[in-house]
DNA sequence: GGAACTAGCGCG
DNA sequence: AAAGCGCGCTAGTTCC
């Protein structure tokens, strides 16, 4: 914290009274109060505009009661999700006190999602599956942070990766507050479009049952089953069809008339069961799509979400995504982030000379590492996977000679990976310990009783693991600069004036319906949902924000960050 | 009859 | 039989 932070520790359980305890900047306690929870979202209303940090046990259990009475918070300090970083953080010298307090070992995932936030509390507490959320506890908590954090070395960066992951915990309880609008008309439209007439008692669209009998038709069974993998593969078999899976991309290499209109029967099906108008009913009310997202769902730092799929919308059905009458989206994606971001860790001033202006592919193709945009693209996701075959695994060595620098680091990061070491992420976001297992099998496989399939499965899993830390270190640190962006762009957007009443999103929620607000976030693209008057406001904010975050995590070192950015009503890609 | 698993496909 | 990372969700299948 900052020499001027004022921190206040929020606690209490569900129904009782909340504590707050007022914290001075060394972190010792200066006063304490206890008020009814109906006067709690007064209390922070009241504290707005005072630099103060809210410590609490965990973002989604406090902040959807206070949204929901019209109340953001400006920053907060999320004690579940910062327990998980220091805990784990190759950076933290002495990590045992804060690995010791198991009870803040809790999984994200585990975080039950707020319906409202009464039953949201009720479902929590019940069955006292979140951190625990008394004074004494969080107290406790915080200190051990603090100690731990004042232990790392890294430059302050677990801090910085503390306040970013707070920060993101604010944006996610806010964007399910706010929601992402959707137009139903649309989305039936497109559905009808695809599948044909909505089935009035049951049974198949229109379009997919004629695709069907034409299907069955060809296979020679008018019984066939088309849904189940195993039946299907019998019958492909009968007419002469030798596919092993129905993966589409092994049926699409068979010359057959029955293949063409199957692929598109699979197509069809998948987008009735995975966002057809059960899901609508289901996921969208009053305009809004409103998932429940969970920062750091993802052991790289990447989000998670739950129920909804929100992080799997489909091209097709972004469309759907309107924005209210008078309001708009800036809509903005990062340019090949990954690689932007393994040229600032690793200092590689080529890589990072290839990346300059817009795409960084065809940079490389100008550099004359690679022919061709498309054979840049693949030898540099086979960088950052660890291809090892194939056309990828035949183009990375071409990288290797261009941009030594960027590829020793996932290089080296990978071979770490492989012998049983942690990696840690640019801020220091550190990757699981080798499991017990995965070790013992590499103590088999080493041993004079280890046999060869010992050593090969041990090989095999060496492998693996080598290549999910070569991703970890790109992976995670994109999702550093994406908290970074993130979070930015939320204190800026807060900053512009609020709209008149008559001109508000009532549907957006008290607490953000009246200003430019984040309304979605997929990894390294991010919607604003702004009333038209502030569009260019908001999208200059946008890009303002990403170069800032660049700055941020890599100084001066000359890395850009470009962004596909467009102000639309309809947020397809941009 | 339900829990646990797999196949397949959507997203980055 | 995906090559090469990280996810969530649905339907079908298998096992108890």
């Amino acid at each position: 914290m900052t020499p001027d932070d004022v921190a206040w520790v929020v606690a209490g359980a569900a129904g009782v009274d909340i504590d707050l305890v007022r914290l001075a900047a060394d972190g010792t306690e200066v006063s304490r109060v206890r008020v009814p929870t109906g006067e709690f979202a007064g209390r922070v209303q009241a504290a707005r505009g005072t630099r103060v940090r809210w410590v609490w046990s965990d973002t989604a259990h406090w902040y959807p009661r206070l949204l929901a009475e019209g109340v953001r918070v400006e920053r907060c300090r999320d004690l579940r999700l910062c327990h998980a970083i220091l805990r784990d953080s190759a950076l933290v010298a002495d990590a045992a006190p804060i690995r010791s307090a198991r009870e803040w070992d809790v999984d994200a995932t585990t975080v039950p999602a707020p319906e409202a936030p009464a039953l949201f509390a009720l479902a929590t507490d019940a069955a006292a599956s979140g951190p625990p959320h008394d004074a004494a506890s969080a107290l406790a908590e915080f200190a051990r942070q603090r100690a731990a954090a004042a232990s790392a070395g890294g430059n302050g960066r677990l801090d910085l990766l503390c306040a970013a992951e707070s920060a993101g915990a604010l944006v996610a309880a806010e964007m399910r507050a706010a929601g992402l609008p959707w137009d139903v008309a649309v989305h039936e439209r497109i559905l009808e479009d695809a599948l044909g007439a909505r089935p009035a008692g049951g049974g198949p669209p229109e379009r997919m049952a004629i695709l069907a009998a034409e299907i069955r038709g060809l296979l020679g069974d008018p019984q066939a089953s088309l849904d189940s993998p195993p039946k299907l593969v019998r019958s492909l078999h009968r007419i002469g069809v030798p596919a092993r899976t129905t993966a589409k991309w092994e049926l699409g290499q068979y010359e057959h008339p029955v293949i063409a209109p199957l692929l598109e029967y699979k197509r069809l099906a998948r987008l009735l069961s995975a966002n057809g108008w059960a899901w609508l009913d289901e996921w969208v009310h009053e305009g809004r799509f409103r998932p429940v997202y969970i920062p750091a769902g993802v052991v790289t730092g990447r989000w998670a979400s739950s129920g909804g799929g929100a992080l799997q919308i489909p091209r097709l059905l972004r469309a759907a995504v309107r924005a209210d009458p008078g309001w708009t989206f800036v809509v903005a994606d990062v340019a090949q982030l990954e690689p932007r971001v393994l040229a600032g860790m690793s200092g590689d001033t080529a890589l990072a000379r290839a990346a300059r202006g817009h795409d960084l592919y065809s940079g490389i193709v100008d550099s004359g590492a690679v022919a061709t945009r498309a054979e840049a693209k693949v030898a540099m996701l086979g960088a950052m996977y660890g291809a090892t075959t194939g056309e990828s695994g035949r183009l990375v060595p071409r990288l290797r000679r261009a941009y030594p620098r960027a590829m020793r680091l996932v290089d080296d990061a990978a071979r770490v990976g492989e012998e049983g070491d942690v990696v840690s992420t640019w801020l220091g976001r550190t990757s699981p310990r080798a499991s017990e297992r995965w070790l013992r099998a590499q103590r088999v496989a080493a041993g004079e009783t280890g046999s060869a399939v010992d050593r090969d499965q041990a090989r095999r899993a060496a492998g693996d693991r080598g290549r999910f830390t070569r991703n970890f270190i790109v992976q995670g640190t994109a999702a550093e600069w994406a908290l970074a962006w993130l979070g930015e762009v939320r204190v800026r957007l807060d900053a512009l004036p609020p709209v008149p009443a008559e001109e508000a999103a009532p549907r957006s929620g008290a607490a953000l319906g009246d200003r430019p607000h984040l309304a979605f976030f997929l990894h390294d693209e991010l919607i604003v949902h702004t009333p038209a008057r502030h569009a260019d406001a908001a999208a200059q904010i946008v890009r303002d924000c990403a170069a800032s975050a660049g700055r941020l995590l890599f100084g001066d070192f000359p890395i850009d960050f470009p962004l596909d950015l467009k102000v639309t009503t309809m947020a397809d890609k941009a």
